[in-house]
DNA sequence: GATTTAAGCGAACAGATGTACGCTAATTTA
DNA sequence: TAAATTAGCGTACATCTGTTCGCTTAAATC
């Protein structure tokens, strides 16, 4: 039967993965994992690893990969909450919050490799984030109209708030999260109410950079 | 003579911990730094080290206090060019990617060790931002007269938007981090003029979490 | 059914790590 | 000046690391 040995590869392929993510916590991260830690929580031999990824660097980019798409269905969500009402601002940070606590790990990676000693790193999670930055935007600018520009800036700034409300978040208890949700959100609404007010001054300026 | 030795000690101390600083990189973490490393780029014995420190953690937390006093540094800095006239937020964003510019491994450090392993450094971080925070909520405050707390969650989220373009400069050519810092000026204007009209909101429907 | 392919394994190796221990030499104390 | 203290060093050891190599065994191909 054709497929067979392919199925299986592709199994012990997830076990390796799933291995790597359930041993990510607060005390470990990525970097600190050694190939034969990984290996030897799936259950493998530390030699068959290279059947699977050229080096650790490789299994890493699959993490971050893997940890992209999780967000992009957070995202799918969110997108869903709001179109049946209520305020797409609070719905959005309660949506991503959720997702935090629900995917502590996957979230602490792509958080740590922002920052990472790898460049590959720091590349694919920057591109996981733009895109949910865009998507935002879009979204702020078929509400808005200010123009694409504009609402990428604002999003960008929304996104940054979120992303680190949800970095304080991991250290913190289920009270103190409630606590930061709503801080999370006067801090979005700020950038709401302002971005219609700077964008009126914006225009009447021009797009001088003269000081003060 | 008295103090001899303490003084050679110290000096050791600041070997060591310079050592340390010179081998933080973009591809080098505080966390991947290991003991032998650090003091062989000392030009000291590996089994010296214990007569400074305890181990790597103790190490660690020095030089994120040390990155801590640098950057409190840098706000005199900024206050003192924010009143030799000029506007406020692009004296601000300017003189931190000045910093960012000016000691990327200290600010590589602290970016880290945020998110990192150690509950220590993460809480010792976040306690340099809060002070940092803390002194920027103060002057909005004196000028805005909006009441602490509200000023407060304002400030904190200029720290985040400033701290987080300080990070993407990190990778970035000098012509590219000139428009992050116009990016990064107009998001902290928009926070600036959203802070005045959701304020007068906030006050007109009391502190009611009705939703939309 | 015979041959080829390839996932998984165990043994082995060189290199690096943190740290214990005891020594030396210089400073400090008495 | 004699005794005590201590910064710094070298040796040593157990432990862990990534990776090579050749073997087995089962699936895929012919």
């Amino acid at each position: 039967m054709s497929g067979d040995r392919a199925r299986k590869k592709e199994q012990t392929r997830r076990v390796l993965i799933d291995a790597a993510f359930r041993q990510l916590s607060a005390e470990r991260s990525f970097a600190s994992l050694s190939l034969r830690e990984v290996t030897r929580e799936a259950g493998i031999a530390p030699t068959s690893f290279y059947r699977h990824f050229q080096n650790m660097e490789a299994l890493g980019l699959t993490l971050v990969d893997e940890s992209g798409l999780t967000l992009r269905q957070l995202m799918r969500q969110a997108r869903q909450r709001i179109e049946s009402g209520g305020s797409a601002i609070r719905t959005s940070v309660e949506t991503f919050m959720e997702f935090v606590s629900e995917n502590e790990n996957v979230f602490r990676l792509l958080l740590r490799e922002r920052s990472g000693t790898s460049r590959d790193f720091r590349a694919a999670v920057a591109r996981e984030i733009a895109f949910f930055s865009l998507e935002l935007a879009d979204y702020i600018d078929s509400v808005t109209q200010r123009g694409h520009e504009f609402s990428r800036i604002q999003a960008d700034a929304m996104v940054i708030l979120v992303f680190n409300a949800g970095a304080e978040a991991l250290d913190m208890s289920t009270a103190q999260r409630k606590k930061l949700v709503e801080k999370t959100i006067r801090q979005l609404r700020m950038l709401d109410a302002g971005g219609a007010v700077y964008m009126k001054r914006f225009q009447n300026l021009g797009n001088s950079n003269s000081g003060e």
